[in-house]
DNA sequence: TTGAAAGCGGTACCAA
DNA sequence: TTGGTACCGCTTTCAA
């Protein structure tokens, strides 16, 4: 059974095309009430629905924004694309997700697909949008946003927290609270996202406090998950065993922090205290409960797609920095 | 700078419009070498992108398949998308993301729009078709695949592990290793994807053990989270202080559970074993880690994905159950 | 090897 | 209030 058009429902209803598109579009003139009616019935009838590719090409509209995920798996991307799917509904706008696994030469062919699908903007996500694709993004010609992440091309607004000063609070919590032996553990380091900035806000505040701060204080990994944050946790341990607290950079790793300090027989909060960075669902299941960093990445990812939206009606946007906040669980030693 | 068409290169290169789009499409005869080169060349220097609204228009092709979820938070469904994405991406067919929030409304409005973008396919995740959508999956003229759910209409593929049989198996495994005291962690008992059948295959094993099995022994709750786990084995120990061993409906359940039980200084595993669901990547996060059932999500995913892509392509496909296996880490007391 | 032209399913302008 | 029609960007058939 062949798809009915907007022709076949004109012919049944003894119209012409024109009446038809004019009553689907809610013109609101063009048509009698009589006609409005029948013609609704027939489409009822029918089963008809327009053709939305169709009505894409001529008004230039496909109604469709492209979001770049490194990997939509893990708890962050999936919150993000949570926000940015009510955002974007919100808006009339599909979503079509990507996953560029962090491979620049995907990343250009998910851009160009993007480009000929005609989406309407573009959500780079989680990742550092450089310099090498500068060019696809001019010639594009739609808006971006980079979310929970950072452009080197200019004009770009970015969604994010600002981490430097989300890590410098999170360090100067432990300070507070009485610590002075803290070791970080860290992502890679040459990360421009979440691992510089993060690096650097904990040594302002050990320097802030007059604290030192020696290499083998930050142990860095290759990436942020639970595995890195054990073995991290180790090293540190061999260096420094005065160590009291810890920053870590991401929930997962403060996660493989507990568990390896259980394994070691070290107890959380009385011997070791943690915070962690995220506050993903997981920081409330760990035993202890983890005090982290909040990053509300479900809001982050709403507050991306709807500044995109907000540009693709052609409005002014700007680069938009969301608060933290140092979520309070059991995970630190309060003295 | 407008986006510059097909008319403009051929105008560009001298060449009729048919000359352009047979090279573009690669058709291999129509054009000579020298002819190629140079539209190739003037393509290149405009930046010319074919506009795939406009080919798919024609040849009644989006490339474009739908994923329906419940919610895409939450590390199941960013798993499942993964793999769907990753398959879809092999198919040269991009994916639309639609938050149902279980709401048959916005279900029905979701299913609509894929309609009118023409959508080729659509994946119905973590959810059941129910035959209230009957109507619209039969105008949609389109294949369907479940995923991690099921469906009441008939024709419909599903992707997913058998569950009353995985139940039963972790169920066994609890009784193999010595436990005789056991109690169920359930979702919603009317759910019949991961409610129902979980259930059946704990009371199966119990019965082929000739273990008695009370209704007080299954404890069931709104969802499938950590809150609802720890709630669920309070009401537990209310009534049966003897249990020795804990299946839970979810990891996210089994998580609670553990933090429940640690609460009230009952000690995983040596006082109370616990086995959980779904082996996500919290599991091996908990401390003790956490022995599951398997499901494998990212490839239940992609296999979906595949599954669909053939039907598009007019293979005949048929529903897969995916093996699913016990995963043994350290929160069973092995007698 | 090339180009002209008829659509694909709609929208919107203009005339009736 | 209506209908006729040009056109959106591309593919494809048919002639040249």
């Amino acid at each position: 059974m062949k798809k009915s058009t907007i022709k076949d429902v004109a012919r049944e209803a003894n119209v012409s095309i024109a009446t038809v598109s004019r009553i689907l579009n809610n013109t609101g003139k063009g048509y009698s009430d009589k006609t409005r009616q029948h013609v609704m019935q027939t489409i009822e009838r029918m089963g008809y629905f327009p053709n939305a590719i169709a009505r894409g090409l001529i008004n230039n509209e496909s109604g469709t924004i492209g979001v770049l995920f490194p990997a939509v798996s893990g708890m962050v991307s999936a919150e993000l694309l949570h926000g940015i799917e009510a955002a974007a509904q919100a808006f009339d706008k599909s979503v079509i997700v990507c996953n560029t696994l962090s491979d620049p030469d995907k990343t250009e062919h998910y851009l160009q697909l993007l480009y000929e699908k005609q989406v309407e903007g573009v959500i780079f996500a989680n990742a550092r949008l450089t310099s090498d694709f500068q060019k696809m993004v001019k010639q594009m010609a739609v808006p971006f946003v980079t979310l929970a992440g950072t452009s080197e091309i200019e004009g770009i607004p970015e969604v994010k927290v600002n981490d430097q000063q989300a890590s410098y609070d999170a360090t100067q919590y432990l300070i507070k609270h009485g610590h002075s032996q803290l070791a970080m553990v860290s992502g890679p380091s040459h990360d421009l996202i979440a691992g510089t900035p993060r690096i650097e806000g904990f040594k302002q505040a050990l320097a802030d406090a007059n604290l030192p701060c020696k290499a083998t204080q930050i142990s860095w990994s290759h990436a942020f998950n639970f595995e890195d944050g054990k073995h991290a946790f180790r090293l540190i341990m061999a260096h420094h065993p005065e160590t009291t607290a810890i920053f870590a950079a991401s929930d997962e790793m403060a996660a493989g922090v507990i568990s390896e300090a259980h394994a070691q027989g070290i107890r959380v909060p009385d011997d070791l205290s943690i915070i962690g960075y995220d506050n993903t669902k997981l920081a409330m299941m760990t035993v202890p409960a983890l005090t982290t960093v909040s990053q509300e990445f479900d809001t982050m990812g709403n507050r991306a797609a709807e500044l995109l939206c907000h540009s693709i009606m052609g409005e002014d946007i700007e680069s938009l920095s969301l608060k933290h906040k140092i979520v309070e669980r059991e995970s630190v030693n309060k003295q």
